[in-house]
DNA sequence: ACCTGAACACCGTTCAAGT
DNA sequence: ACCTGAACACCGTTCAAGT
């Protein structure tokens, strides 16, 4: 906060009269880039190919959270409680819905994949190459194109669970970490001296 | 560190003779991890059935990231300087190539995707549920087949981008956030008032 | 009304003093 | 040799005082 507020020449709490604490901050500007997102994915509904749409949608996503290390970070921790936030996720989620479905009836996309697992999707390429990124900034494409890979009619296997409900879908993340448990063991005996 | 030093009774100061910082305590746990999970795969690698056997590598390491978010968070963040985890990282490696390599050849994966891409992938199925993971505790189970499904050979198109070398893997993770870098662009425009 | 910067709270880390 | 807890550094946040 800081070096924002010094970056924007203002003092330290001049930021909190614009935004309430840290995480609003990060939260309008997350807001923004994905209404900019669910625009997009709304433009696309005009094209005519949808399996092009689709893919499209898949890509712009992909490279956003693989140019922008705060959005795909805020992609998992932000609360849908914000009403911004909500509207976004509500806007894009029907944008993901809609291209889906067109992709779906024109048989390509499987039949038991839907929108929201569409969104969900976006990060994966991103969080998959997350650890090898520094030496190949690349090499998120890969993965985007591995995870297509999954999504053909062609491929489809049982999934075993059923997709997210919409309403699963919007009471994501209320915590700041991912919504992955503290294991429930014993903590490890401690060495006597580790150096 | 507090709460770990009053669960462990000790005075903060004491878990510092054990472990010189946080994330080297982090890692220490980490290393455990990940070398139990290169064993399992080396046991594995005496199954009979080479589909079976990297089907269940993956499933039991895709668990182990569902199942403990500050593993999950590691293995992104987590620095290959160490020795320790460079030895466990590697041994990993080799398990994943050796199944890998198996399953290619019985024809139940992919001729392209290799076990460096495989050890990289344990992490999806979480990271894509993550934003629904407290409603839905078990959804990573559906993008664990989605994943599955994009590995079969039935499947498979061109990826456009090669798999990381060893070294790429290897020089993974130098700083704490994951490799994604900020966005080069100015900062928006500050509104008026937020609130 | 909005800006400012000293002060506070929190948490990882250090270190002089104790045993 | 190992443990202790006061003290420090860092960073998000608050708020009384200024304009």
């Amino acid at each position: 906060m800081a070096r924002i507020a010094a970056r924007a020449g203002v003092a330290k709490g001049t930021v909190f009269n614009h935004f309430p604490s840290k995480d609003e901050l990060v939260a309008a500007i997350f807001c923004e880039q994905l209404d900019a997102l669910a625009a997009t994915g709304e433009t696309l509904l005009e094209q005519a190919d949808p399996r092009t749409a689709l893919l499209r949608f898949i890509t712009e996503g992909a490279e956003l959270h693989a140019g922008d290390r705060s959005f795909c970070e805020a992609a998992t921790a932000i609360s849908r409680a914000h009403p911004a936030i909500r509207a976004a996720s509500e806007r894009l989620a029907q944008a993901a819905e809609a291209l889906a479905a067109r992709a779906r009836e024109a048989g390509a996309l499987r039949a038991d994949v839907t929108g929201h697992d569409i969104v969900l999707l976006l990060n994966a390429p991103t969080r998959i190459a997350g650890p090898v990124a520094t030496a190949r900034p690349e090499l998120w494409r890969r993965y985007l194109h591995l995870v297509l890979d999954g999504l053909r009619p062609e491929a489809a296997h049982d999934l075993t669970v059923a997709a997210p409900s919409h309403q699963d879908f919007m009471t994501a993340a209320e915590e700041p970490g991912s919504g992955v448990p503290c294991p429930p063991g014993e903590l490890p005996a401690l060495p006597t001296s580790a150096r």
